[in-house]
DNA sequence: GCGACAG
DNA sequence: ATCTTGTCGC
């Protein structure tokens, strides 16, 4: 699938000053919309007769003259994988915090383009609406797609948890509200979720997921649809899925 | 000067 | 993200 013609303008393109990507975040967020506004139950995620759920990662290939990257997608429906696709792609912008999705927004709409399947929802690793100006990767490239999606971050980037999230149980999640740090409109509403995928039974512990939505989806579905992704481990199974496949994908072009 | 942050 | 073996515990 591709961007709608008229959403070419959010296509994460290099050439831009820091002022000019942070501006088209703010039109990002502004077209963004973090409610319910999709074409399936979310209460089927997972079910054998749901949804498509796309699960998005990135490898990348460091020890090259121009670095690449390895952008994987993975959509399943229930546990069945229905399409797996990947692009390798030049990386022409350099990570800074905050500015994730202009790193890697291309070469994930690379990957996409591959795609013969229409997804109804797609998982991205990194944050959605929990971003500084509430355009975090998912944001930006599900509202470049039109495309209901959801951010799954290993940490937290800003925002502030409602309590303690140190030793939660699995299944429990906490609100996270917007804080200081955020577009002033974030402030005090909740922009995701800590969420506690697993957990051992002894002392030792694991750090939450951060989930937060991305675009057409309430920050409460979206955790409650990554809790439906099911998986037996912290990330949920479509995610984990496009990691394991970028990372093949990467060793295979080992040299 | 301090703060300090996805992948 | 990436560089990387063994090791602790169920």
């Amino acid at each position: 699938m591709e961007p709608p013609p008229d959403r070419e303008r959010f296509r994460p393109t290099p050439g831009r000053s820091r002022e000019e990507m942070e501006a088209l975040q703010r039109d990002i967020a502004a077209s963004a919309r973090f409610a319910d506004d999709l074409p399936f139950d979310p209460a089927t995620v997972g079910d054998p007769d749901g949804p498509l759920v796309a699960g998005v990662d990135q490898a990348f290939l460091t020890d090259r003259d121009p670095e690449m990257a390895v952008s994987a997608v993975v959509v399943r429906r229930g546990d069945e994988v229905i399409e797996r696709v990947h692009a390798i792609s030049p990386v022409e912008i350099p990570y800074v915090p905050g500015l994730l999705a202009f790193r890697e927004g291309g070469p994930i709409l690379d990957a996409f383009a591959e795609l013969e399947t229409d997804p109804d929802l797609a998982l991205f690793d990194g944050s959605g609406r929990i971003h500084f100006r509430e355009a975090g990767l998912a944001t930006h490239v599900g509202v470049a797609l039109d495309l209901p999606s959801v951010g799954v971050a290993k940490s937290l980037l800003c925002g502030t948890p409602a309590r303690d999230t140190a030793a939660l149980a699995a299944g429990e999640r906490v609100p996270i509200r917007g804080d200081d740090r955020m577009s002033a409109s974030a402030t005090d509403t909740v922009v995701g979720y800590a969420y506690q995928s697993r957990q051992y039974p002894d002392s030792r512990r694991i750090n939450p997921l951060y989930v937060s939505p991305g675009h057409r989806v309430s920050a409460e579905t979206a955790v409650d649809c990554v809790a439906r992704c099911g998986g037996d481990y912290k990330l949920p199974e479509p995610t984990r899925l496009a990691d394991a496949y970028a990372d093949e994908v990467k060793r295979s072009l080992a040299e």
